[in-house]
DNA sequence: ACTTGACTAATACGATCGTATGATTTTATA
DNA sequence: TATAAAATCATACGATCGTATTAGTCAAGT
């Protein structure tokens, strides 16, 4: 195994947890290099600016998170299982890459286009739940209505919790580390999603 | 009526909406005070500075929102029916307001304490909401669960609308200005949490 | 041993940042 | 209309920004 500690590598994690707390603007070359230990110009030199350096962090979070998460949606069995499976898998991810969801939150907030790399991502994201969601409506397991919207509700709870740590911290005294008690939370999001797109058998629901 | 276009004036609205599209950090006090066509001194004079601005469109934008949903919270009535209510409200809220979301992210993208007056807020809102989920729960209309949880869960719903109208406008050809388009995500938003939240008669609905 | 290429280091540069200053103009009050 | 207060203005200041420049260090390749 190569040498985990390059300056590179350094760059890169300091980078990507600054930007993740402070968002791009408020984090200069300097806070970065200087936390990492390298010198003032490392960054111009490893990756030829600061933007460029940002966008290399964002796709190494943003990709493998809708890769993983097209898998999910086109692999076989009921919608609704897979739904609940999925939304399962994405709050495990952004619990494994605690800086993700700022940089979500970040990207969301944005004003004006995307870049290229991202729109193309979450269109082919997007497309992925919204072809699941309509399959399961075909088949009886997914209440009717507009798809999108019901992706967007979805895709809405697993955000929410990665971000809501500190909320969850705050409240009880729960360790939002734990894995316990992400388990439960985890638990907790897939069932919503699921009972939230089913369909009730009975109409005890009024609208 | 005074008359609503003063220097000051001018420059809150800019201000609010160069933060909400830009961020704190990413907006100059140069970017503001020339498209409000004010000179540059402007906002140190009548604001005292740019940080100060800040806050004062922050807690214009937040407050009411939280006071109109607290008391939102504690109308009586089937807890499930104040929690449909409250999400159309939110919705409708965030609507009139379409800067409010993003500034929502960037709070919850921040990272470190909220400010004082923030914090403040936050915590009735979310006592508010908690004690009427599990005056719910008590009363049999609201499946069992972590409060708390299942508050993030609500919440989650119409702040994603909210945002999500970039991307309700790139799917469905769908203006999302139109108040009949808004009525109709409302009435989703509002059903998926109002349907997540409910206890389901009979089993069909496996963990 | 010498050279070469990759990297690190120190510093400088121009641009832009938020704010301060003092003059000038406008507005309101007597 | 005279005068005080409020607001606007042009400009300057020091700090910090991202990047460029140039020199120095160090490990392989020959």
């Amino acid at each position: 195994m190569k040498t985990p500690d390059t300056t590179v590598d350094r760059l890169f994690l300091v980078a990507r947890r600054r930007f993740a707390e402070r968002g791009y603007a408020a984090t200069s070359v300097r806070d970065i290099t200087s936390r990492a230990k390298a010198n003032l110009g490392a960054i111009t030199y490893h990756f030829g600016s600061k933007e460029a350096l940002y966008q290399q962090v964002l796709v190494s979070l943003v990709e493998p998170m809708a890769n993983t998460l097209i898998r999910e949606c086109n692999q076989p069995g009921p919608a609704l299982d897979r739904i609940g499976a999925l939304v399962a898998q994405y709050y495990r991810h952004l619990h494994q890459n605690p800086d993700l969801p700022r940089f979500m939150l970040q990207i969301l907030a944005e004003h004006g286009p995307l870049p290229r790399v991202l729109a193309e991502l979450q269109n082919r994201l997007r497309g992925a739940l919204v072809g699941l969601i309509e399959r399961g409506q075909r088949e009886g397991d997914i209440r009717p209505g507009p798809a999108p919207l019901l992706a967007v509700s979805v895709i809405a709870q697993p955000i929410f919790f990665g971000l809501a740590r500190r909320v969850v911290a705050q409240i009880g005294r729960m360790d939002p580390d734990d894995p316990a008690v992400v388990e439960v939370a985890l638990r907790h999001a897939s069932a919503i999603v699921r009972q939230g797109l089913a369909i009730i058998p009975q109409g005890g629901i009024p609208a």
